[in-house]
DNA sequence: TCATTAAATTGTT
DNA sequence: AACAATTTAATGA
């Protein structure tokens, strides 16, 4: 669980089928798409591992490929704190990359995948040259946005069933499009933690949404069998 | 490939 | 928070 990625060994040049997956390429001229090209690399992660860590240096621009990562915090207390899933398509850090500061939290990978760093050199070099590439990133901003608000609402709920439920859904909500994988890999501390409330408790809540059909519960994770009755959940009584 | 053991995760109290 | 039961992962014959 403390294994933490090294890009800089690891990594190795994107395959062009790779390079696809990246849409704001695609929102680039030809010469500052070369550019960004060079200074791009992909590195497999494996689950568990870390990709950055609070108060390491930025040095690059990170970008999920695929699986599944979790963006979390250290609380003083040392507990972690979750506070959204990133899944395939989503970039982050360019809040601290824009400030060049350390990072403010971890990147965590749920289950395997693959993970894209843009240097932090070259992510300034296009924000200098492309507008198309500012509106991507200012998207990316604002998704965040709605994404820690989303949060915070789910926080306020007091039905502990429901915010599980609801917390579920938020971080499958971006990877559930058609076809896609719908084995997510937690244990069920890690949803503790997502959720901020006891073991035990997420374990009755997975039981409750377990005999409602909703989900199904295996070891070391669930599957999710009804995303819509989880994104739901609150909002007609039941 | 199978049996044994350790570690991780889950289900209960 | 602690415990037992279950599942997975690792090891070595």
């Amino acid at each position: 669980m403390n294994t933490s990625l090294s890009l800089r060994q690891r990594s190795r040049a994107l395959t062009s089928d790779e390079l696809h997956q990246i849409r704001w390429l695609t929102l680039l001229t030809p010469h500052e798409r070369r550019r960004a090209v060079e200074n791009l690399r992909v590195a497999e992660v494996n689950p568990g591992e870390f990709v950055c860590r609070t108060g390491k240096p930025v040095t690059y621009w990170f970008g999920v490929i695929t699986g599944l990562f979790k963006m979390s915090a250290d609380s003083f207390e040392g507990l972690n704190v979750t506070f959204t899933g990133i899944p395939p398509g989503g970039w982050f850090g360019e809040g601290t990359a824009l400030k060049r500061e350390a990072y403010r939290y971890n990147i965590q990978a749920l289950r395997e995948g693959l993970i894209a760093g843009l240097h932090v050199e070259t992510f300034h070099w296009l924000l200098d040259q492309s507008l198309g590439f500012n509106r991507f990133v200012l998207k990316q901003l604002n998704e965040r946005l709605g994404q820690f608000i989303a949060a915070r609402e789910i926080d306020r709920m007091s039905n502990p069933n429901v915010r599980v439920a609801r917390s579920l859904a938020a971080l499958f909500n971006p990877v559930l499009y058609p076809g896609l994988e719908s084995v997510l890999r937690i244990t069920q501390q890690e949803l503790a933690y997502l959720v901020g409330l006891s073991r035990q408790r997420v374990n009755e809540a997975l039981a409750y949404w377990s005999a409602q059909g909703a989900i199904q519960v295996e070891y070391g994770g669930l599957r999710v069998l009804d995303l819509q009755a989880l994104q739901q959940a609150g909002l007609n009584p039941n």
